[in-house]
DNA sequence: CGCTATGTTGACCCGCGTCAATGACCGTGG
DNA sequence: CCACGGTCATTGACGCGGGTCAACATAGCG
């Protein structure tokens, strides 16, 4: 992981979790420093003071918790446009990790929080982005208390395929950049069984797989039967 | 449910789930209508305009989702001073029942809206609840991915004792004001598995249940253990 | 008092985890 | 160019934790 002093475009010139419209902050990006992590590199630990606000510019990662005896949880995936870091802790309460080869920008949170108190725009900007990833956390709640392990899966996919292109009416294909072990770990379940899942949709037409990692939608419909959306 | 027109003492003059300062905000309070919910009263309904944003003064809420089969799932319990409604969608996707009967205060979402532009103290306080919320959403996610029923059942308990009596060393006991029901849906399981765990425990000489909801904490450090907090 | 809602307990079963074997892929070195 | 080793995905056999179904107990409440 390198990290060097660098202005950049804009913080937030890419589309937001939130979906909401791009910010544009030379005030805050002057403070940014541009981070590379490779596959697989923590670019932070659980545990660390969390003293950085961290960005997403290209790649993906996952925010993982561990239980004493080595169990792991992905409590979610961060794309291109995510945050990372937006806490009233001292300290991160979760890792974060490359899954594929990544480009980051870390801010000091002071100076995120400067930027809170004094541009309103941006302070509006971020507070949306939190009650959207709550109103998400909240739906990987219902999946993980109430939805089995088809319904995880499709619900799983069809996020995906939402986050790739927002409002795409029919989505066609998911790129999986993340190991089968990382979505087993997202979704509360093993590695066997989110390849059995996998290899049942394929065998009921719903899904084609190409290659490990590419997922072709053949019946999105019945995808989005399977994945028990809310009433 | 009664809703009237009153100012009130304060806007969060009592302990808000982040456990902050407590803000004293008149401008806020002569907007806000005192609400009266009976037990099992449903205050707000998915999928209504989510134009208000309620706060809890007395008595205990749960925050609801149904599946289109009749699957429940409670995203979290609310006591005095919790918040409910901090939603950058239109609509509520969850809806919010009294489990007790309750007193709550509900302002119109632009009352609230003002409040961020205009007060910076109140603004950075509702951010670090929404932080915090986030935080503590994803420790249930954690808990409903990963941990197994009696783990689940003692970091509940320990949680409603952390949240009576907050940064307390050696909880006592807990008033359970929710029923079986709520804590299955709640932790991801059946009313059954809740009775036999609570037995459970209770034959192991961990808790007493000198009533159906109320729970002595026999020994809170085979409890702590029990619930295999993170690493 | 009896009626209904809620909680407990037991018997059985099934979805998914566990364990193990095999196969596919890929980078590395001879 | 191919042999080799490591990582990752798939598939099968089996077992268990917790869900399901049913009976019974208890508690409010008219």
């Amino acid at each position: 992981m390198t990290g060097y002093h660098a202005p950049l475009p804009s913080l937030l010139s890419r589309p937001a979790q939130a979906g909401g419209s791009a910010v544009s902050d030379p005030g805050l990006d002057r403070y940014g420093s541009v981070i590379l992590a490779k596959r697989n590199k923590t670019v932070v630990a659980q545990g660390q003071p969390a003293d950085y606000v961290i960005n997403v510019v290209t790649g993906a990662l996952r925010i993982v918790r561990l239980l004493p005896d080595g169990r792991r949880h992905i409590s979610s995936f961060l794309l291109p446009g995510d945050f990372f870091g937006l806490t009233e802790s001292a300290q991160y309460t979760q890792s974060l990790e490359a899954v594929a080869d990544t480009t980051l920008i870390r801010y000091p949170r002071r100076s995120l929080e400067t930027l809170l108190r004094t541009n309103s725009t941006a302070n509006r900007h971020f507070f949306n982005l939190l009650c959207a990833q709550l109103t998400s956390t909240q739906e990987d709640l219902l999946l993980l208390g109430r939805k089995n392990a088809v319904e995880r899966l499709a619900s799983f996919l069809l996020a995906l395929a939402e986050r790739a292109s927002p409002g795409s009416p029919q989505p066609q294909a998911v790129d999986l950049l993340m190991k089968r072990g990382d979505i087993a770990d997202y979704l509360g379940m093993t590695v066997e069984t989110v390849s059995r899942i996998l290899t049942q949709l394929r065998s009921r037409k719903i899904i084609d797989l190409p290659t490990v990692n590419h997922v072709v939608f053949l019946k999105p419909g019945a995808l989005r039967q399977l994945c028990a959306a809310s009433a």
